[in-house]
DNA sequence: AGATGTGAATGAGTTCACAGCT
DNA sequence: AGCTGTGAACTCATTCACATCT
């Protein structure tokens, strides 16, 4: 086996050999605080210690120590965290201080839905183009930018200075997809098709695999429901 | 799943105990594996180890034993597992034998893709109906069904006796629609808003949060490229 | 022999408990 | 006093190694 990166089958893995090993429960727990932290601030909130936001948003206090003493001493002893400065902190830590430009490949259900999407269109993410293999589709328009064709995929990630690719295309052309964009020069790689990418070297890389989520659920709801 | 590793889906009481104390991360293995056997017996393989399939997908093989191990004994000793019959054991294990029925709430641009994407339209799961607060969507059809309102959510649930709720509303409106959703007798919720819901017993409950997954990408993206 | 199933060893991730700072 | 930051204890998860069965 090469090396030995951990992976979590069919949920999430993800990429990237890592020099610095954070986690990547870490970075999700990150990245909710710092949403937490925000509505805290719209709320006018200044500073905050690690058990008041625990009992806030039901999380441990302990683990938000240790989760943000790993990157730098962001707390004062005695008081807690200040909320702006602790923000700043972790938009930077995460590299939400910049604008990411995204392309999406495969404009079908999904793809055509996260073109659109809030969630995908707000703060450090924008997508900024999408391609498809249709004929019919390519030259559309949708929420800021015209469908290309997938032939000219490399010439569309660089003419949109695009950094990430979020993949929607079937499983059978996930992996070439994956190549090309690559090839193009991508830097990450969001995979909603529903297979395994052989990923590449320094390529950030993460699969979200939608329908393994309603396995799991039906998983607990095959289960006897007690009857108390 | 937005931060906490403890989540504990569905209301924990004691069934058969073996199997409410499986953890997501076994199950996200288990549905891979069923997803990887199904694809070889499309290739005709009638009879495989752990080891090959290990290799053949990138696991580990002691993994796999151990996963299935905790379930019976599937495998025969010296020989390996058979495929049909361990298909047939997965899915009956994770409650794939039967189909589920889902009712999207918030037929927004995720949802209305949702409720057409393939992966929540085969096998065991099936979207059979939708909600909107927008009077302007209500009664249009997609997919195999006509777009209720929110205000009937109740009724759209019993009338499409769907079991597993798909949460597509916004931030503001989620905690009180999962309220509606288990009050109208849901099983279980797949949550695609981005926040953490007060979960209810005996729900079976997933958050799947897509801008935390854009944010871990982000942060590798962050990093100096390692030149090793 | 050859592969499973499983206790024992290792490793990862979380919580505890307290030293040390404000 | 109060709260952070952190080593130590603990729990959960994965890997190893081998007894056990075909």
């Amino acid at each position: 086996m090469a090396g030995g990166h951990k992976e979590t089958p069919g949920g999430e893995r993800e990429g990237s050999p890592r020099v610095s090993s954070v986690s990547h429960l870490t970075l999700n727990r990150l990245s909710f605080y710092l949403r937490c932290l925000r509505s805290l601030q719209s709320e006018e909130v200044q500073r905050i210690s690690s058990k008041e936001l625990a009992n806030r948003y039901h999380l441990s206090a302990s683990q938000i120590r240790k989760d943000l003493a790993q990157f730098g001493e962001f707390g004062i002893r005695g008081v807690g965290y200040d909320v702006a400065q602790l923000i700043e902190h972790l938009s930077d830590l995460l590299g939400l201080e910049r604008l990411h430009r995204m392309i999406i490949v495969g404009m079908g259900n999904l793809g055509s839905a996260l073109a659109c999407y809030f969630g995908f269109n707000s703060g450090a993410f924008r997508v900024v183009a999408g391609v498809d293999r249709d004929p019919a589709k390519v030259g559309a328009s949708l929420c800021g930018f015209t469908i290309g064709h997938t032939d000219d995929l490399a010439k569309e990630v660089r003419r949109s200075r695009a950094e990430i690719g979020i993949l929607c295309v079937p499983a059978e052309a996930a992996q070439s997809t994956y190549d090309e964009l690559v090839a193009a020069g991508i830097r990450g790689v969001l995979n909603f098709s529903p297979i395994r990418l052989r990923p590449v070297e320094n390529v950030a890389h993460k699969d979200v695999d939608l329908r393994i989520h309603l396995e799991e659920l039906a998983f607990f709801l095959k289960e006897p429901l007690p009857a108390d």
